[in-house]
DNA sequence: CGTACAGTTGAAAAGCCTCAATCGGTGTGG
DNA sequence: CCACACCGATTGAGGCTTTTCAACTGTACG
């Protein structure tokens, strides 16, 4: 199921980012042999997180940012209060962590939603490397920009969305970058509970529940606990662009 | 009124962030007078926007950042069908047009919202100082990291509270920053409709217009037009974290 | 096999939105 | 200088979406 299972068990074994699979994705391309070398340098571990697990907590100090190898996460803020928000979920081949560079602490939770492995990068290492190959430092800037456009997109989704626009775009999304890394345009396991969604997308996990079951209805998906299948993908782009545009 | 007014008409001036009042804002500490130097060299030109003009749009090449000196921007962020969010409100010393970093392309659009100059930062002539000194490029790299968490802020705005909640942590979001400005604590005068607070907050401009009553009602507030006096900043910060904590 | 937890579904309530009317300031032209 | 128009803001009434509370079902795991 998981194309990226090739891992070792061991700690210790050579880390290189050159001959890593997921590179395409976290890495910058059009390196020389030279430069690729310089860059597994970066990376000077591996380290592996159990299923609810947590990489980095709130108010921890920051030192590295993480390049998750296998697993999927989810990143949560929370108020003294109690009430908490998640603001991303992330898979293989994404960067995590970003939020700490501000204040030298990480301002979120991330937490494992399953057993997942990362690639740990010193940051003062990649500022290092990023003075000398531009193609790195280019590359830190446009991951950076990418987040920041990335939550441009959920701030318009919690602010104008209405639920059933919510859960379309949220499983487009999902889709479309499961499919990036080689799995079913259609069929996808969801890592998180209704709950979880519910958080991400600003709704409650009832809502998102009955709004699975409305889609279901329609026929646009099929739902089996977790198992999403996606039957009509292009009702959901359309339930996404709809605000009732009959004007 | 405005602190910031001792601006040239001319565009010929020669532009320093040296000397500029505003440089504590945006550029960082605790370098020396040759780097310093240096780093006049990377603000080009200055540029002066009207009130409801663009500084960028969606979709224009990326090429700059832009240094808030005066004046009080909007970014907004649209879909094809017509709906729009704004995504944020800028004033004096804050950076802008981070999103254009990732596909060279702006993500979004820029509005002044009132009569606003912008030191113009070429990105090329940014990283390649930034590869040079430090300082500069951990100053790049928090700004980003910033612009990241306060994004988290508003998810968690978005995503949790109630039109109250929101519009109190706006207006202490507001008064806080214009306080680091040299402005009061307890006045302040909105340069956007409530249209444009609604949109950022997820609200209808009625639902603004109501919440703004309501905390008049409840003497929280003073407000005459755009006018905004807060008598309790306390209630406000309550407001914000209340989520019915009686548990 | 039973417990715990995730998920579903129903009914009622709350909150926000929509539509509509009105008010108030600002600016313009007669 | 006043009348009018325009735009932003306010307020009310009714409707719709989502939440809340509750009961119940299904699945996973010891």
């Amino acid at each position: 199921m998981n194309r990226v299972s090739t891992h070792s068990n061991l700690q210790s074994i050579k880390v290189a980012c050159s001959n890593c699979n997921l590179r395409e994705l976290c890495m910058p391309v059009g390196l020389d042999e030279q430069q690729l070398k310089r860059i597994d340098d970066v990376v000077a571990v591996r380290r592996k997180v159990k299923r609810g697990g947590t990489l980095f907590r709130n108010g921890e100090p920051f030192a590295s940012l993480f390049a998750i190898r296998t697993g999927f996460f989810k990143t949560c803020v929370a108020t003294e209060d109690g009430r908490d928000q998640v603001t991303g979920f992330q898979m293989a081949g994404e960067i995590i962590g970003l939020d700490g560079i501000v204040n030298d602490r990480h301002t979120c939770d991330a937490v494992a939603l399953e057993d997942a492995e990362v690639c740990v990068m010193p940051f003062d290492r990649i500022e290092e490397l990023s003075r000398e190959v531009t193609a790195l430092q280019n590359h830190v800037h446009k991951i950076m920009s990418r987040e920041i456009v990335r939550e441009h997109g959920v701030m318009l989704l919690l602010g104008s969305m209405r639920a059933e626009e919510r859960l379309a775009a949220f499983l487009l999304n999902l889709v479309q970058r499961l499919h990036a890394r080689g799995f079913s345009q259609s069929e996808l396991v969801l890592r998180m509970t209704r709950e979880e969604i519910g958080s991400y997308l600003g709704l409650k996990l009832e809502t998102v529940s009955r709004t699975f079951s409305k889609f279901v209805e329609e026929g646009i998906v099929e739902v089996r606990q977790r198992h999403v299948r996606i039957v009509d993908t292009d009702a959901l782009k359309r339930i996404v662009n709809s605000q009732q545009s009959c004007l």
